[in-house]
DNA sequence: TGTACATCAGTGAACGCGCGTTCACTGATGTAC
DNA sequence: TGTACATCAGTGAACGCGCGTTCACTGATGTAC
């Protein structure tokens, strides 16, 4: 908030150009960053945004390194309150695609492929793993628990994510919207009876 | 081939730079895709695109059409191609992902968020509704033969759609190689593996 | 077959724009004594 | 408590760049007679 700035220091600027970029990219989409913008947007001269991030790739990826933090803890919840791991499955999935609804920003930035691609920022790389693991460690229960063979684990880890990943981008970029009057009925009900096939489908 | 180029005219420059734009896609990223780039790699001057594209996102959109008309092409194939219904249907979900990974330039384009939000490319639309529809008339077809319950026809739909595109995305954005080492096996072999755990799960 | 002329599809210079980034600067803050 | 000084975190002007788009132009092609 510019207009709330009193004094010749701003006090929480990073923190406030990283809120103004997540912002920007929630109206306008990613492709509407630039440090020049974000720096507009948090009412602060074109320079200064270089006194907390190298560039506008270390910002960018500075927010989904947060955004793979978030959804790591809330898989985790998730994964924390089933009873069983092939809820937790099911929970886990169904997580991932209610935090990209819920935080579109982050699930745009986490995933653009020009971030992905480059290996420098090992940061969101490191905290991206790290939910990833929790996919993984949720599918070896399911083995353990003898409702997943052995020979289909990896199968399922990139079943499940690719499901969840798959739903949240469709619906993120609004192409379920755009077909929806092709279904007989609204999507938000198919979409919650897909992790109930899920479910149903790994416990058989 | 600018350097093909003997006459003043071009000839068929309208192909030329539709291809040199999927050719960027797939090198550099849509990112890299601006008219007087695509116009330089067709080895011609800045003006020229103009008097085949009104803009930037026409061209865009005009490849953005012409991928979905030949994802519906080849997953008619597939569907045509498979047996029953249930067959034509991880058919249709293989077909998905294979055309994304055969041709990365047109995948990128047709789900581009800042295109497909726009309604003012009725072209790329109308194709992408034509697939979508083979999508709908395949379930149906399983609704038929009583493999699908009639109320989880919309389900089936989503999650099948849902599932190819995430592989298809996950696997074009690097992330799947980037997880590859976390896994047991290799990838490849887990996504083939994934159609026939769908296929067995539908036909239960 | 030849010629006049309209139309098509290029050229290349020009415009204004927003961008990333740098830099000399300066006001505010923190620290040592 | 007061003062000198170092450091921090801003400013704003400036740079060069590639962009989309326009425009007067011109060479090539097609058509009418």
């Amino acid at each position: 908030m510019p207009s709330s700035r009193t004094s010749y220091h701003h006090g929480a600027l990073r923190e406030e150009l990283l809120q103004a970029c997540l912002n920007l990219i929630e109206t306008e989409g990613v492709g509407a960053v630039s440090l020049r913008r974000v720096a507009r947007e948090a009412g602060v001269s074109p320079g200064a945004p270089y006194h907390h991030f190298a560039d506008r790739a270390t910002l960018l990826s500075a927010l989904s390194s947060r955004g793979y933090d978030l959804i790591a803890e809330r898989m985790t919840a998730a994964r924390a309150a089933a009873g069983d791991p092939v809820r937790a499955l099911a929970a886990i999935a169904e997580e991932y695609v209610a935090f990209a609804r819920r935080e579109p920003g982050y699930f745009w930035v986490m995933f653009r492929p020009e971030l992905s691609a480059s290996k420098k920022h090992p940061d969101a790389r490191q905290a991206g793993d790290a939910a990833f693991r929790l996919l993984i460690d949720t599918v070896d229960d399911c083995v353990r628990a003898g409702v997943v063979t052995e020979s289909d684990a990896d199968a399922v880890v990139l079943a499940v994510w690719g499901l969840g990943h798959g739903l949240a981008s469709l619906w993120l970029d609004g192409h379920i919207e755009g077909v929806s009057d092709k279904l007989s009925g609204p999507p938000e009900e198919a979409m919650s009876q897909i992790s109930r096939l899920v479910e149903s489908v790994i416990a058989r």
